[in-house]
DNA sequence: ATGAAAGCGCTAACAG
DNA sequence: CTGTTAGCGCTTTCAT
C-alpha cells in the first residue's frame, strides 16, 4: 500500500495526498474536509510514506551513521545508547555500525554507511592512521569525531578532558604520598591514549617527579594484555606503589594480575581507573574512577552534527568541544605504606 | 558523481555500467576490456551505485532492523555485537533501535524501521503485551524473536535455555545444603523471567522443597530495585541462605545489599547470577553465573531471519531454537554454615 | 485548491 | 554483446 493507491482508491491525485501526508495540507490550502478524509483513511489502511522513496527524492535521509570501535566495551554502548536517543529526538535514525578496532572494518562500515546516503557521520576512529578517512572528509559528509579524535582532521569534534583527569589523579596519588606511578595504557597511537598519558607526565612532573619509561606500559585496549603487563609491572624492584589504568578494560586485567599474586589494594598497590561502571562500587575495596561524561558526549556530539547539517557542511568555528572528566574517590587509592 | 554520469562520461550505456558494477559483467558477457574500463574509472572517480535508488528499484535494502530494549545492558550489547558481525558477513548493514524497556519506544522504532524498508527484523521485546506488536506481524516482514519472546506469535525464535539454567543452578544449591533459597526476578511478565522461575520452581520442587512466595522477589530491570529487594530479603527471619539473581544487573543490586548489610559471600549467603560478564572472576568472592550463549543467539537469529528472507517470509517448521546455558562455579557459593 | 508530469538513480525486460 | 525504455514511490514545479 502506497500513497498513490491511496490516492486512487480516494478518487483524488497522488500530489494532494503527498502534501496532506506531509503536513502541508494547510500550507497548501486544501480543504479541511479532504485532509481528513485522507489522514482517516491512511490511518484505517496502515498507510505511510516509503521512506526510501522519499529520501531519494528529496536526497536527504535523516538518517545518522555513528561508528564505534567495539559496543561490547560498555563505554561506547553508553554512548551508543546517548547518541541513539538524542537523535530520535531529533527525528533522526541512526545506523550504527561497529569497526572491530580494525582501521579496515572501519573504512568498509563508513563506505557502507555512505552508501545509504546518510546524513551525517559521527565517528569514534579506531585510531592510529588517518589515511583511510580521505575518502571520508574529501566527500564533505558533514562529520563529527567523537572521543578519539584525529585534530589534524579539519571536523567538528567531542573529546572529554582526558589530560586534565588523568593529570589530577596523578596529582591524587602524589598527595598520597606515592612517587613510583605507573601507567597502563591502551593503543599508543590513540588521541584519548596520547591525551592521558600526556595528562599523567605533567602530573608527575607538576610534582618534580621524573617520568621513567618502564612505568609506562600497555599498548593495547584488551583485559588480557593489561593482565601481562601489570604482572610485570608487579615483578619490578622497587616495583610501583599506584597504577592509573586508562581505561575500564585494562582496570580489569590489572585487578586479574594483582590477584593473582595475592596483593592487596590499596595496601601493596594503589588504583585509579578512566571509565566509571556500576561495578566499580562492588569490588573489593571499591575502585577510584575517572568518570567521562558519556551521556554529553553522545548528546553533543549529535548537536554539533546537526548544526553542520543544517549549514550544509560548513564548518563552525568552534570545532573542540572538550567535556569536564570527573575523579570519584574510593577505597582503592590510599596513602603509600611500604616501599 | 552516479552510474549515468560515469556511462555518459565514458560514453556508454548506464545498463552496461549498471550491470559491471554489480558483478554481472561476464554473465551478460560484456567485453573484458569495457568491463575493466569501467572498474578503472568507477574507482578513479569513486562512483559507486547509490543503495538508495538500488533499494528502491530492487525493493529490497539489504538492511535488517535489531531492535533491543537497553544497548547499556552489556548482554544486550554482545547481542548487538553478534548480529551485527553476521549480518555483515552475510552482506547486510543492520539498523540498531533501542526501545528503552518501553512498550511504546519499541512500537515507535519498529514503525520507522519498517518504514526504511528493512528486509528482516529481528526483536527482543520489552515484554509483557505483545498487542503493539499486530501491525508488524500483520505485515508479514519476516521475523526473529530473540531472547525474550512471545511464543503466542507464530514467529522464529532463538532462546537460551532459561529454565534448564535456573533449574541446574537451583539444585546445585541444594546439593551445598541450602533449603532457603531466593530469587531475584526482572520484569515478571518478560518470557525470559518467567521460564527462569519457572526453572527455580522446578528445581525446588525436584529436591522436595516447597516454593515460598516470600522468596520470588523483584520485578523490574534495575539495580536499585534490585538493591532494595535483596535488602528486604535480608531482613527476613530466617533469611534466605541462597539467592539466584536472574541477570547480571540484579546480580549487581544484590551485592550492593548484601555489602551494605556487612554480611559475607558465602558465608553468610550464597549467589548464583545470570549473565556472565568480565569483572564476575574479580569480585571478592568471584561469583558463580551462568553463562548465556549470547555469540550463538545473535548469529543464530541472524541466520534464521536470512532463511526466512530467501523463503520469502514463510515461516519454518522448527520455529524455536533453544541453545544451552552454562553453569559456571566460582567460590561466591558454598555449603550452608549457620541456619 | 488540485492535478499532470517530470525526475531522484537505479535495474530489468525487451530489442537489436 | 549493448542500448532503449519503463518504472520503483515519492515530491515538486507548472499548469489550470
Amino acid at each position: 500500500m502506497n500513497l498513490k493507491s491511496l490516492a486512487q482508491h480516494l478518487g483524488i491525485s497522488a500530489s494532494t495526498v503527498s502534501r496532506v501526508m506531509a503536513g502541508r495540507g494547510d500550507e497548501f490550502r486544501i480543504a479541511k474536509e479532504t485532509q481528513k478524509h485522507i489522514l482517516d483513511e491512511a490511518a484505517a489502511m496502515g498507510v505511510r510514506p516509503d521512506e526510501l522513496a522519499r529520501s531519494l527524492r528529496l536526497q536527504s535521509t535523516r538518517t545518522l551513521g555513528l561508528v564505534i570501535p567495539d559496543i561490547s566495551n560498555p563505554f561506547f554502548a553508553a554512548l551508543a545508547r546517548a547518541v541513539e536517543r538524542r537523535a530520535r529526538a531529533l527525528g533522526y535514525t541512526v545506523l550504527l555500525a561497529d569497526s572491530q578496532e580494525s582501521d579496515e572494518v572501519e573504512a568498509e562500515c563508513i563506505r557502507t554507511l555512505m552508501d545509504r546516503r546518510i546524513d551525517g557521520l559521527i565517528l569514534a576512529p579506531v585510531g592510529g592512521d588517518s589515511a583511510h578517512l580521505q575518502p571520508l572528509i574529501a566527500s564533505k559528509l558533514p562529520l563529527t569525531q567523537v572521543d578519539r579524535v584525529f585534530t589534524a582532521l579539519k571536523t567538528a569534534a567531542v573529546v572529554a578532558d582526558n589530560f586534565t583527569g588523568a593529570r589530577e589523579a596523578v596529582k591524587r596519588l602524589v598527595k598520597l604520598g606515592h612517587k613510583r606511578i605507573a601507567c597502563l595504557q591502551g593503543r599508543e597511537d590513540s588521541s584519548v591514549i596520547v591525551e592521558r598519558v600526556r595528562g599523567y607526565r605533567a602530573g608527575l612532573s607538576e610534582a618534580g617527579l621524573r617520568f621513567e619509561g618502564k612505568f609506562l606500559v600497555g599498548g593495547e585496549h584488551s583485559q588480557a594484555i593489561a593482565r601481562e603487563h601489570t604482572l610485570r609491572l608487579l615483578e619490578m624492584k622497587p616495583r610501583p606503589t599506584a597504577v592509573l589504568a586508562l581505561s575500564n578494560q585494562l582496570a580489569l586485567g590489572a585487578l586479574e594480575a594483582v590477584r593473582e599474586r595475592g596483593l592487596i589494594i590499596p595496601e601493596d598497590l594503589s588504583l585509579i581507573a578512566f571509565d566509571e561502571q556500576p561495578w566499580a562500587t562492588l569490588l573489593s575495596p571499591p575502585l577510584t574512577t575517572l568518570a567521562q561524561p558519556v551521556e554529553d558526549m553522545g548528546t553533543v556530539s549529535v548537536d554539533r552534527l546537526c548544526e553542520l547539517i543544517k549549514r550544509g557542511g560548513k564548518p563552525s568555528r568552534k570545532a573542540l568541544t572538550t567535556l569536564p572528566v570527573r575523579l570519584i574517590e574510593r577505597a582503592s587509592i590510599g596513602t603509600k605504606k611500604k616501599d
